[in-house]
RNA sequence: GGGCCUGUAGCUCAGCAUGGAUAGAGCACCGGCCUCCGGAGCCGGAGAUCCCGGGUUCAAAUCCCGGCAGGCCCGCCA
């Protein structure tokens, strides 16, 4: 157990309070049900609707009732005889509801009690879980291709990874936070061959944001010509449907370079008479994309690397801004170069899965996955497409080198997070039924994607190649404007510098909680009204909460914390469920951890900071009397905003002490 | 055509793992609350065929089968 007996005086210390009450009511049930062939963790506790049903149930007699043919009432009744509560430390009392219903009764102040002095004791230990493994696990996540700014729905990644990182460390894990630069590969070339066309042009703005815009133009450059030359051949073979579709498109692409061109003409221009004077740009993109994946020329390896490093510095900029950092920069050419993808390759081939096919390898994904039996474990039909692992050219696919880098993760660790969109799901399930096959070990357990729909715009989905993107840098400063004029209202006489600095942290906790608190398999309709929220069920809302108790506690003697105090006097309905409430956090950690859910733990602390509210806005804390009771919600009070504040910290949005 | 995800109040979303007591929040709407620790707040009201149809069960939003609608995927793109 994780107690222990600390200080001087005996001040016991739990860092799972109400696990400790719950493990006493199963074990009493378990004893009970003796006659019964059940495992103690077969007994599922619920928390009752309302608080005349106690603080804990279990539905165990009605499920056991269902096997045997016995009465549900009957049988809750008989083992309520058998329960003895005499010696027990936090069970007042258990008692039978219909239809069968067992209910646990709380021992409210010796739990309290222990759950202030162990909140206090632990610091801000308090709600970091301890295991028996000190697992070794990489969260990568983010990893936006070095082709354009950070939009609003890769920020979902960068939120959600960040999270989970800071979960899994609380859940006592050695987290290690990377980014995987996919810097190898046709988008980079493209933007590659269009920098290096304009001359490696200077710039003033932010570099993602440039380069963002030299990519949109010259690929909606190439589709233009790509969408004529169809065309073209499209009229000689008289086909008047695919005419029209071929012709629409072109349509909506013309229209876009037309926005393109508005947003810097002579840049436009000058890429489009570079592209035009060259005979085959095609080419030479696929040239590039090939010299630099093989590095046979380093001149191509050098203007490559530049720019991805400046589309880099912008994205460092932006994620620093939202408090995102990282242990490591993982480069995919690196990955190639190093020799690890080829020896993915001749892994594959060596097995028997492989095949050549117009000069292409061919891993055969649904024959792998029935050998070695993971069709049950897998919830994907089993109509697996093949994964092509090399082009014709010799060059190889994303997937392919995001197999070595799989492969890498799982030699280095014991556990593999990847924060990746939805629609990666097939390639990362080919991904991990071709590591199995190639003998990496229990890959479906500890090669963990964590999927996450898409952010749409209303209407459609963003595109970076139509240069229709929603960038994070946008929606913070617009966010920050709407705070500002919020805290200047509020605090007229607040210092300017400390005003903007408030103003940020709440723009950034409106931005990610918003994006954060909605399970991640949904997708997202962007709007502002949403992500620029600060009422209730938002980050500024529970900033705001964390505000005002650290307000009373400023105002507070700080001896009050070390003062004795009597937990029998915290007898409001409102202190009991906000302490309870309390209590549970270690398990919402616990819970959330193991399936990496972190709208949990936002939910989590907005029903917190509900309850909070609730008891501040009744309950007096400063001025309660008598002094006892004044003592007594202060440590309230205090672990409320140390529960809240180790929340926030897991959410990623920061406590402030005053806003 | 096949697969995956989603469908809960006018709107946005929890709840589905492990079936269980009156299906919870927020926004918007209606009505109250600042002599008292910060009103970004609190209290109350109204608002739901839990997409539809079957099935399993004493009990289904939750599990199973069949539909419907939306999104995504099925590339020598990433």
């Amino acid at each position: 157990m994780d107690d222990r007996r600390r200080g001087y005086g005996i001040i016991e210390v739990s860092r799972r309070p109400w696990k400790l009450f719950e493990d006493e009511c199963r074990y009493l049930v378990y004893q009970s049900l003796s006659g019964f062939d059940i495992k103690p963790t077969d007994i599922v506790f619920e928390s009752p609707p309302s608080h005349i049903y106690g603080e804990l149930s279990t539905p165990i007699c009605m499920m056991l009732a269902r096997k045997t043919g016995l009465n549900p009432q009957d049988l809750a009744l008989e083992v309520k005889s058998r329960i003895d509560t005499a010696d027990r430390r936090f069970i007042a009392k258990v008692d039978v509801a219909s239809p069968g219903y067992l209910n646990f009764y709380l021992d409210k102040p010796s739990f309290f009690k222990l759950l202030i002095s162990s909140i206090q004791a632990l610091g801000v230990e308090w709600g970091r879980l301890e295991s028996d493994r000190r697992l070794r696990v990489i969260v990568e996540h983010t990893s936006v291709n070095p082709i354009h700014p950070i939009g609003i729905g890769h920020a979902r990644n960068s939120f959600l990874g960040d999270s989970i990182a800071a979960l899994l460390e609380a859940r006592g894990y050695d987290v290690h936070r990377h980014f995987y630069i996919d810097d190898v590969g046709r988008q980079v070339s493209i933007l590659a061959y269009g920098y290096n066309l304009l001359g490696k042009p200077r710039f003033e703005e932010k570099p993602d944001s440039f380069l963002g815009y030299i990519y949109a133009s010259i690929s909606c450059i190439l589709e233009i010509r790509r969408l004529k030359s169809e065309l073209e051949s499209c009229r000689s073979k008289q086909s008047e449907d695919e005419y029209m579709k071929i012709s629409s498109r072109l349509d909506e692409w013309v229209a876009i370079a037309a926005e393109l061109r508005s947003r810097n003409e002579k840049l436009f221009d000058r890429l489009l008479e570079s592209i035009e004077s060259d005979k085959d740009p095609e080419g030479r993109i696929a040239e590039i994309n090939r010299l630099y994946e093989k590095r046979l020329d380093e001149d191509i390896v050098g203007i490559v690397r530049e720019v991805v490093t400046l589309c880099l510095e912008g994205f460092k900029e932006t994620l620093s801004r939202v408090d995102v950092d990282f242990d490591s920069w993982d480069w995919e050419s690196d990955i190639v170069w190093s020799g690890e993808v080829d020896r993915i390759l001749s892994m594959l081939k060596s097995t028997s899965y492989c095949r050549l096919e117009e000069g292409a390898l061919i891993f055969d994904v649904a024959e792998a996955a029935r050998d070695l039996g993971l069709e049950e474990r897998i919830d994907i039909g089993l109509e697996l497409p093949s994964l092509t692992l090399t082009r014709a050219d010799g060059t190889t696919l994303y997937t392919t080198r995001d197999i070595a880098y799989a492969f890498r993760k799982l030699k280095q660790y014991d556990l593999s997070i990847t924060v990746i969109g939805m629609d990666q799901k097939l390639p990362q399930i080919q991904l991990m039924i071709t590591l199995s096959a190639l003998g990496v070990d229990r890959v479906l357990d500890r090669y963990k994607p964590l999927f996450y729909g898409l952010v749409k715009l209303p209407g459609y989905r963003m595109s970076s190649r139509r240069g229709r993107i929603v960038t994070l840098d946008d929606v913070l400063d617009e966010a920050r404007v709407r705070a500002l004029t919020e805290v200047r209202k509020r605090s007229p006489n607040i210092d300017p510098r400390e005003a903007e600095r408030i103003a940020e942290a709440i723009a950034v906790g409106a931005v990610k909680y918003a994006l954060i608190s909605v399970s991640p398999e949904r997708d997202i309709v962007f709007s502002w009204d949403k992500v620029l929220n600060f009422e209730m069920n938002s980050g500024p809302f529970l900033q705001y909460a964390y505000a005002r108790s650290s307000s009373i506690l400023s105002k507070a003697d700080v001896d009050y914390i070390y003062a004795d105090f009597d937990p029998t006097i915290l007898n409001d309905r409102l202190e009991e469920d906000l302490l309870i409430h309390i209590s549970k956090y270690p398990e919402i950690i616990w819970y959330s951890s193991e399936n990496l859910a972190v709208h949990i733990v936002a939910e989590y602390a907005n029903e917190l900071a509900m309850k909070f509210n609730s008891f501040y806005d009744k309950l007096p804390v400063l001025k309660a009397e008598p002094l006892e009771l004044k003592i007594a919600r202060l440590k309230l009070v205090y672990a409320f905003k140390s529960t809240l504040g180790s929340a926030l910290r897991i959410l990623g949005i920061r406590p402030l002490e005053r806003m």
